[in-house]
DNA sequence: GCCACTACCTTGCGGTGCAAGGTAGTGGCT
DNA sequence: AGCCACTACCTTGCACCGCAAGGTAGTGGC
């Protein structure tokens, strides 16, 4: 049987990631290239401690078939299978901006709904 | 042309709601009672436009399933079905806090990313 | 009696995070 | 040479949910 019901706020998480996982990827990305064991430790580093892998990798599959992102192997620098570096395209950079203005904008607006109804009722001084 | 995937910032909408979607529904009860129509309104009237009653009522019906919110019925005042208003459980009411205050931290670290990456490389051409 | 309006609820679809498992390359150890 | 541990990448099955579209129910005007 499922036991997925029963913390709500693991749950939360997982659905916030769902609007901006992308953009924390190509924000990454933005910086260097980065392959696929980077990502969820730098996320985990700025505090999303959160994906498995099988989250990123068919994200990172997706915005390349998209054009957002290119992808080119490399050599592991501390033994191991090759490494697939990805590097934004300009598509992707315009889709990163766009994106974050996108971002800031919603997290204005929840965080003005959140703020002004969440406290009217002050029954607990 | 590709029609499908073009959209991916109105699609990112719909991914963005997924996580607050409830929390600011609680938010917008806790001020007062309300009933379904007025919650679209309410999101709306905040920046939000989002949401057909499609996403709002089954969502509702999860909230008072666990327990978060009640309801009761009240005749319409301006003629017309009933309508069912909900109201705060004192589980809605902690779930509200501890909610907000996930989405602040959690809003918190994304601006984090999206800022501290994002503009590293100015490259452009 | 019929129509228009308000309001609530359901159905099928598409997209996606996640856990678990599978594949592949490298190098150390025996 | 062979084996094992490690790094790294990718796939599969599942469950969840916003959305568009459509259906149901109650009220009052004509």
């Amino acid at each position: 049987m499922t036991m997925g019901l029963s913390s709500s706020g693991e749950q939360r998480r997982s659905q916030l990631l769902r609007g901006v996982l992308d953009l924390c990827l190509l924000s990454l990305i933005a910086e260097r290239p980065r392959y696929g064991f980077e990502f969820t430790q730098a996320l985990a580093a700025g505090g999303l401690e959160l994906i498995s892998d099988g989250s990123v990798y068919p994200l990172l599959a997706r915005m390349e078939r998209a054009g957002l992102i290119s992808s080119y192997r490399a050599p592991s620098a501390s033994g191991g299978a090759p490494r697939k570096y990805y590097r934004l395209t300009e598509d992707g950079r315009a889709e990163l901006t766009r994106g974050r203005d996108e971002w800031h904008a919603f997290a204005g607006q929840v965080g003005r709904i959140l703020d002004d109804f969440a406290s009217t009722g002050d029954d607990t001084p």
